[in-house]
RNA sequence: GUGGGUGUAGCUCAGGAGGCUAGAGCACCAGAUUGUGGCUCUGGGGGUCGUGGGUUCAAGUCCCAUCAUCCACCCCA
């Protein structure tokens, strides 16, 4: 072989991609079905659009980036996330000048430069929505209640969905100094990374995996504690409006995301069958965002799904999805003569609306009826010399064995008829 | 970026502590008296043993490197 695909990536084939198809089709109905709209935005950015958007020191920027210089001398990067460049966009096509809120939903590939592993890939697929132009609680609910939604549809079992209040620049700079002041006495216990955070973000050490870390911090106050009452108020609508819909959730006061960007609230899902890599989805309110990016002062919130991850869920949870392509007719030659007659009629039926297909490996009339048994045809069409000097054919019923003798001329009616009565 | 496990036909794996043409099941293809699938039987194709070095008379089996993959860290979808 020439090569091989690039670490990390995937080839999505067949028998894998219908599950795809099938888990993308049910977002798009859920997005029509709650009222957003699709954007597509390039895979490529401006590289400063992700260094100001998500923020210069969080990981994904500082060392996760696929970043190039084009031939035009610019800085690319392909894209890592897609909230900034939907936010991007949201100003660039002026979108604020509409109708508000704007309810946006996307799908596509994300591009990260990590260590792949189980869940983990360096081009993997997200799913997500936006709004724009609401800074109203009962939006945060919806956008959670959307995915709890969609996450029903496809059969998912045993999901917790964690939230979290992470304050906005009012009461940010209330917690760090009481997180400070928590810390302080007891900073040799924190690993090396953590005792770093202290100075430039210590609310990122609530979030530290390090056991002593986690012990060190369960005492430790939480954004919930350092909220101010704006921020106190609107996590309290977000559950109001959370208990109101009976989803169930669990405070998660170490919840903090490593995008810069969110304020308020943070939510994420957890599935317990896929290993570390257990994150499905997660989200949150970024109502500084849009005016970092230089718009005008707008609320938003949104969340991203992985695709992979999903998947991956619903094969740990045996979830199964029909994935064969069927033909309805399978067209068979018996001898050479009708070869001719057999490959009319494999046209004729396509362009009547039948699916159909035939061999093309000039296999005996035997082989070609197991080929036609494996390729799950309805029916079977077989033609040799008796019935072209007839002008018919024989359809084979391959669930019953049955077969009758049809004219070809009304075969493809013949199909079209048991289409319109038996089909679902 | 760090640590550990794994790498033999398309798939799942055998190949005790180096030695004769590298095996099995499934899958694939073809036959089982001349025009018919799903069961059964028979036969066949397919592997430079991840790749590159090294040790040895001899390596799939030992050593090193590299790549890929998996697990954990990290990060997050």
């Amino acid at each position: 072989m020439l090569t091989t695909r690039p670490r990390g990536t995937n080839d999505v084939i067949p028998g894998e991609v219908e599950k795809w198809r099938w888990v993308e089709n049910q977002f798009f109905k859920i997005c029509a079905h709650y009222g957003y709209n699709e954007i597509r935005t390039p895979v490529f950015e401006h590289t400063e659009l992700f260094q100001r958007g998500v923020g210069d020191t969080t990981d994904i920027v500082e060392k996760e980036m696929y970043t190039f210089t084009d031939r035009g001398g610019r800085s690319i990067t392909l894209r890592p996330e897609n909230t900034a460049p939907v936010v991007r966009a949201y100003l660039e096509n002026k979108l604020y000048a509409g109708p508000q809120p704007v309810k946006l939903f996307y799908s596509g590939p994300m591009f990260r430069y990590d260590r792949p592993q189980a869940g983990r890939f360096r081009q993997f697929h997200q799913v997500g929505a936006e709004v724009f132009g609401t800074s109203d609680p009962a939006v945060d609910s919806e956008v959670i209640a959307m995915i709890m939604d969609f996450y029903g549809r496809l059969g998912l079992k045993n999901l917790e969905l964690h939230i979290n209040s992470v304050g906005c620049p009012v009461c940010r700079p209330v917690q760090r100094r009481e997180l400070k002041k928590y810390f302080q006495p007891n900073l040799g216990d924190l690993c090396k990374n953590c005792r770093e955070r202290f100075e430039k973000n210590p609310l990122r050490i609530l979030d530290c995996k390090e056991r002593r870390c986690a012990e060190a911090g369960v005492n430790a106050p939480s954004t919930l504690d350092c909220l101010c009452p704006d921020c106190a108020d609107h996590f309290a609508q977000v559950k109001r409006h959370l208990d109101l819909l009976n989803i169930a959730y669990v405070i998660d006061r170490r919840l903090v995301r490593g995008l810069d960007y969110y304020t308020h609230t943070a939510f994420e899902i957890v599935a317990r069958d896929i290993g570390a890599q257990s994150s499905i989805g997660g989200g949150g309110r970024y109502n500084g965002l849009i005016e970092t990016c230089g718009g005008p002062p707008t609320p938003g919130v949104g969340y991203a799904l992985g695709m992979e991850r999903i998947i991956l869920t619903m094969e740990r949870q045996g979830i199964a999805i029909d994935t064969s392509a069927k033909s309805d007719v399978f067209v068979v030659t018996a001898g050479t003569e009708a070869a001719d007659m057999a490959y009319k009629l494999l046209f004729d039926l396509r362009s009547a609306g039948i699916s159909a297909d035939k061999d093309y490996l000039g296999r005996s009339l035997k082989a070609q009826m197991k080929y036609a048994g494996k390729s799950g045809a309805h029916f079977v069409v077989i033609i040799g010399a008796e019935e072209l000097a007839r002008g018919t054919a024989l359809v084979r019923d391959m669930s019953t064995g049955e077969q009758e003798e049809i004219s070809t001329d009304s075969i493809a009616a013949y199909f079209e008829r048991i289409k319109n009565t038996c089909s679902p």
